[in-house]
Parts: C-alpha cells; structure tokens; sequence
DNA sequence: CGCGCGATTGAAGCGACTCAACGGCAGTGG
DNA sequence: CCACTGCCGTTGAGTCGCTTCAATCGCGCG
C-alpha cells in the first residue's frame, strides 16, 4: 500500500532535468552533481493522492499525468494534463497538502525533488530558478487556457479549442501535431471541458462531419487545422458581431447541422 | 500615452514585501535593502495591456484588479481578480509577453519588481524565493477553483461557490467575510463564471429567495454561510446520487423554485 | 467465454442564452 | 441646475442546446 513502487538515484541527473525544463546552460558551467531520485508510475497507478501532505515536487520525464479533484459526492473534476517537461506538485506549495491528485495515463517517469533539495537547488543554480518559473508560469497558462475553452457556449467550440490545445502542445515537442493519440477517456474530456460525456461523443461526430476532424475513438486526425482554429475563435455573444471581418468563412454562432 | 502614472522609490520596502509574500523572517536578519518602485493606479486604469513585452512583475499592494483576455470579437474574458498579497505578471515569464490585461476596479498601489532584480532578489533572499512560490501556487490553486466552479451546472451554484470563495479569500484577511462589497460588474461576474450577466441577477435573485444571502446592488450580506457552502457542493451527476448522506438537507440538485 | 467499461446514438425535458424593455444612477455639458 | 446619455441591474418571453436516462455495440481482460 504505502510502499513505493519504484525508486532509483540518478547521480547527475541535473543536466536533464534542466532540459527537460526549457532552460539552457552554457556547457562548460560546473553544475551541482546532486543525485535526483527517479520515479517509475506505471499506467492507472497514482503519483500522489489528493490531501496526501506536501514532500516533493515532480518533474515529468516522460508518460502523461492526469490532475484531477474528487468531490465528496464522487463527482471527478479534471483539471490537467501533464506531459513531458511538465511541473507536478506545486499547487501544495501554498498549503501544506496537495490539492488534488495524479494518476498516470500511460507508464510513465518522474524526477522527485524533495522541498529542501528544491528551495537548495533554486537557491544554487539560477538557471534552475529559472526554468521553474518558467514551468510554474507555463501552468498558469495552462489554467487559463482551461478556463478559456470552459468559457465557450457551444460544447463543440470547447472541444474544438481542446483538440488545437494538444495539437499545440504537441507540435512544441517537434511531433507532427495532426495525429493524436487521446490517453484520456471521453469522460475525463467531459469533465476537463465542464460537459456530459456523451456530448462530447457527440461533438466529436460534429466536428467531423464539417470535415475538420477524422475521429475512431481515441484516434484523431486533424484533417483542417486553420479551420479548426478558426472553428474555435468562436465566442460568446461578441460586443457587435462583427461578420465581414471572419478570417475564412468558418465562423459558426450556432450553425453547424447543415453539414450533417 | 506611455507615460508612467506614478512611481517613486521606496528605500528597505523589502520587508513589507516580505509580509505581503505571507513569510515570516527573522527580525535580525540582514535584507537587502533595495529600493522597490511602487507604481499607484487610478480606479478604471491599466496596469499593464494584453500582449505588452514582460518587463516586471508586480505585487499587489493595496486595491483588486481584473485580469482579463479580449477575444478579437470583442468579447471580455475575465480570469481572476488580484487583491493585496497577489502576484500580477506572472502569466508572462514562460513566454515574452503577457497573455492578459489587467485593470485596477478601485484605486491601487502595486510594488514593481523589474526582472532582472526579481531574479537577483530570489537569488539572494531565501524568504522572497519561497514568498513568491507561495504566491504563484496560491495564483494557480485560484485558477483551480476558477475550473471548479465553472464545472457546476447549475448557475445558482456557480454563484454560490464565487461567493464562498470571496468569503473566504476575506477571511484570511481577518475580515468579517459576510459582507462582500463587489467592485466587479455583473458583466464581469457572468464572464468569470461563463454565464451571461443576467443570469447572474437570475441567481443572485435565486439565491436570496433561498434566504442564503441578501443583495442590493453590489453589496452582498451571507445570511447563511453553512447553508451556502452545502448549496455550493451540488456537482454534475455524482457517481450515485447518495442523499442521506447530505450535510443539513440544503442539497439542491435542481430543485429551487419551491422557496419563491 | 462472459463480464465490465468505454463509446456511440436516441429521446425527452428543462435551463441558460438571446433579444428586448425598463428603472436607476453617475458623469457630462448645455 | 437640469436635461442628456451611457452603463448597470433587473425582469420577461421564447428558442435551442445540453443534460439526463436509456439502450446498444465493441473491445480488453480475467
């Protein structure tokens, strides 16, 4: 139960980990050799329970996390996904427990810096610092653009911003950013962009039926990404909707069942 | 146009800071005693526009701001609103311009740290370090409650969760925490919780018919904070609707038109 | 092989969006 | 001093999209 699946020291490991945190280095700098613990998540297993007191924070080496709050009724409220490069842990740095929890949505690894090691290693090597703040302000973005594509009315625009989200974030690591692979079910969908999950089933089918997507469960191929974007460009009720300025004609309020 | 409202240097208003950051320090301890740029903003005023260069980052002196995102259509995303304590800009540091603007709904005092001494400072003072990740992890645990409660189905609950979080953000201010002077419109609201602003009347309404508040304008009175925080729990489907359980019996799933 | 879970699709009800009108308040300028 | 003009807040009515409940199918795993 309390056991940890998997540990192993890394001795000069830090060089990575700065990779893996955006930040460059000159070469020649003398880096502190400080052996960071690694961590194996197999799929479905759990990083960190939500109330579990803060020890550590995490860096994503590889696999996909999925951040989400459980309410006391049951109800599995997702906030995130977290991917290569990626800070974990840090919504404890204001309390002293974390907030909500971390399952692994594939095998995946994990860098572990306990909080004393984490401050030492700030204080020690700038470009540490750095990269962190680069991460931390990274998912603040994140957040935001969470609460960006909850603020859409129609559920297809939500999963429209979602799918350029990923195609996004996907491209920044240098993959083709067309095909993605979901490791999320449509219920973890539904619940990160505040829908039922059959909505999204259903949004699924709309979007391909304009032809911007072509779907086969967790398959997705983006067949039009400029139309996609300008899919997702819509809104609430603007100030003045403003037609005659729509970037390429796919513009849709509310219309979308004539292409069925 | 660019010119600077106001600013004046404050010499060993590193302390104060320190107290804002929400950390202790010793009181023999040496601080740097760098001069810090307080920066005054008039009710209605900027600080900073969307999509300006990161120059700084600010900390909230006195006063609450907006922070919001306008969408090319015109429509006005609001993401949070900063109060004294809050770190502003950070949204910024993991590209090289700001993601959103910020507006003072009453007059303001902010400290300006540029960069490169919000580095040099973190650098060298342990305690501003962990003040600011306090601070940016407090930014993204308001995010987080910012998903949650535009999770909630109902709009009533999306209210009445907005309202226990502002009860709350005052307390810790040791304030009553039962009034609530609102700064923001009901046009922000709506936007912060992804309604439309006369659904936030609707609710508002809603809410003081249940007798849990009672509301004139901007000024919101909690009659019933316990009854309040159990009305704000109701979730999309749980897993089973478990009743018996309920707190007090104020559990609304959509039933709330019966106390008209 | 059967069980369970994920995904899809259908049908029905209702709640939020939208458009609209009205009263109140503040700032402005004649 | 007082119209005038926005903006904010409230309330009403109608439409429509999402939720909810339900059934079905496919797939992986014990």
């Amino acid at each position: 139960m309390n056991s940890i699946p998997m540990r192993e020291l890394h001795p000069g490991a830090v060089p990575e980990m700065l990779a893996l945190l955006g930040v460059c280095v000159d070469p020649g700098q003398k880096l502190p050799d400080m052996p960071l613990a690694e961590r194996r998540i197999r799929a479905g297993q759990s990083l960190f329970f939500e109330g579990a007191p803060a020890t550590s924070i995490y860096v994503v080496r590889a696999g996909t996390f999925k951040a989400f709050h459980t309410a006391e009724d049951g109800y599995e409220q997702v906030f995130g996904f977290a991917r290569r490069g990626d800070l974990l842990g840090c919504d404890a740095l204001s309390g002293d427990c974390h907030l909500m929890g971390t399952v692994a949505l594939e095998d995946a690894s994990v860098y572990v810096v306990a909080l004393p090691d984490f401050y030492a290693l700030a204080q020690s090597l700038p470009a540490f610092h750095r990269g962190v703040m680069r991460a931390v302000s990274g998912a603040m973005v994140d957040l935001t653009q969470l609460a960006d594509m909850m603020a859409a009315v129609a559920s297809e625009v939500r999963l429209a911003r979602f799918l350029v989200h990923l195609s996004r974030r996907m491209s920044i690591g240098g993959q083709p950013s067309t095909f993605l692979h979901l490791l999320m079910t449509r219920r973890d969908i539904g619940s990160y962009l505040g829908v039922a999950h059959e909505t999204i089933s259903r949004s699924f089918a709309a979007l391909a039926a304009l032809r911007l997507v072509k779907v086969n469960q967790r398959e997705v191929e983006i067949l039009d990404l400029a139309g996609l974007q300008g899919f997702a460009q819509g809104t609430r009720t603007p100030v003045k909707a403003s037609f005659g300025t729509a970037v390429a004609g796919l513009r849709p309020g509310r219309v979308l069942a004539l292409a069925a």
